[in-house]
DNA sequence: CTTCAAATGGAAAATATATTCCATTGAGCC
DNA sequence: GGCTCAATGGAATATATTTTCCATTTGAAG
């Protein structure tokens, strides 16, 4: 939702008492009608108000734009910003091997595959279940993160955002061949996020099994209700990341660890942890 | 989602392989920003595409419509219809902070930076550039990465990219102090690339001007043409991050990073490096 | 190398749209 | 009723945009 368009919508009720008949009418369709007026010309608003055009131009003038044009972008500020945010599939090309012979097509094809996975994340992430989620790990008394191979990434930006709080936490997987050790001091008084997508590291699916085991509380961020990471609690979060270029973007997953690291770091400072 | 539009975009993927250069360079401007499309006029929409304007109406021709007006229609239909389709909750948003009291706000908040860093990155980035960054970087014997403070997991994603291609590379800043250590061995036959944005961590910039002296070819990513990091040769591209709720967003760095780190590569093995 | 067709760029022409100006109308006050 | 001022309508003017046309360039084939 944009400032202007908001500054503008707010003004025009104050006003609108004191608006004589013709600008009322003008008044009247442009709120009941944003996504039109976006696309309108003054001739077209003109018709539908049942005012002349130069009663358009008027009533932009009377606040404060300096004409149709200006008073029309906050209309197209308005509708590009309520786009901008939608869920929305984007279409891909059909060979994008073919299109990425240039590096702005790397770039457009990584862009592409980032929005389709920030847009599916929002469209899918069940709020009940983040804010259950965000419950087991801040009333963690060490939070475990795995996340191998691709994921490594992301896990370690998690931690990198949960140190920045002083947040208990560790890595498992850092070291090779030390994820065993990682795990004995993990117990039920602690929190685990797991995250792991298809096609799972066989290390991840073995780790976490250890972790149900040893009775931690677990948060999966994983991509199918199939996955092998699902826990027992039925704990999981949905995040599927798009594919380009054999390169899987992680770009939900980075905001799916912020949004839950921020949580985290408000649960426990409201808390007192 | 109008079907006019989704027509258009399938007809574009199947014919995309034939269509000469610059009805290229329009069909990757398209289909990476439809919303502006919607509002862009002729003119506008040719220089974004970097074609001049009768291409833009040969473009639109080529796909059925009578001319850009016809073919612009379809865009702002799309727009219209996905702001009719928004779901009401968010337009009740009034003021992020007050909003940011339960935890699907936050993922909301993150998932807005991260698509305005996207789409501004999309929009910023000069190809040309683009291929010029990639040529030094590839070129480099050895790629020092340069990221501290937030520019850190960044810095340490394209090391992760860059040794799963085995191209050789050392990240400066993995261990506080040894960053003097880690600039001994850079030389001019290297390259470098710096990840660096306001507030500018000053540990960084000393590095930059130190890497600047031994004369290693720098590529920064950064926000600003006034950035401390920019280097003498102008290689610069253009990085701008959103903050929501003190965090920003790394989402058009990841980016960019992948986009390089897979240009590298295919220059590499097409150069047989 | 030549030829030909397609692609491209650029300018002129046609059309559309926004803005400005001014005469007329309507409402309120004395 | 007359006067004043704001509101309104409508046309002219200015500006912007789209469309069309054509010369030049490019790339592929023989």
């Amino acid at each position: 939702m944009t400032d202007r368009y908001q500054i503008f919508s707010a003004e025009l009720g104050e006003r609108y008492a004191s608006l004589p008949p013709r600008l009322k009418q003008l008044a009247d369709l442009v709120s009941s009608n944003p996504d039109d007026v976006a696309h309108w010309t003054v001739s077209i608003l003109a018709l539908h108000a049942n005012v002349q055009p130069s009663t358009v131009v008027r009533f932009a003038r009377t606040f404060g734009f300096q004409g149709y044009s200006d008073f029309q972008a906050i209309f197209r500020e308005r509708l590009r910003g309520l786009a901008s945010s939608y869920p929305e599939r984007l279409q891909t090309l059909k060979n994008p091997d073919d299109a990425a012979h240039s590096t702005i097509n790397l770039l457009t094809g990584f862009h592409r595959a980032a929005i389709t996975s920030l847009n599916s994340l929002q469209e899918k992430t069940n709020p009940l279940l983040l804010d259950q989620a965000v419950d087991i790990l801040a009333n963690g008394r060490c939070i475990h993160i795995l996340g191998l191979r691709r994921s490594m990434p992301v896990a370690r930006y998690f931690a990198y955002l949960l140190a920045k709080m002083a947040i208990p936490h560790q890595v498992i997987g850092i070291e090779s061949g030390m994820e065993e050790e990682a795990l004995l001091t993990a117990n039920p008084t602690d929190a685990a996020l797991i995250i792991s997508y298809a096609s799972y590291a066989p290390k991840t699916v073995e780790l976490f099994q250890k972790l149900e085991e040893r009775g931690v509380p677990i948060v999966s961020l994983t991509d199918n209700k199939n996955s092998p990471v699902i826990p027992k609690s039925g704990m999981w979060l949905q995040v599927a990341e798009a594919d380009f270029h054999g390169f899987r973007s992680n770009a939900a997953s980075v905001v799916m660890v912020m949004t839950l690291a921020t949580a985290i770091g408000n649960y426990r400072s409201q808390n007192l942890i």
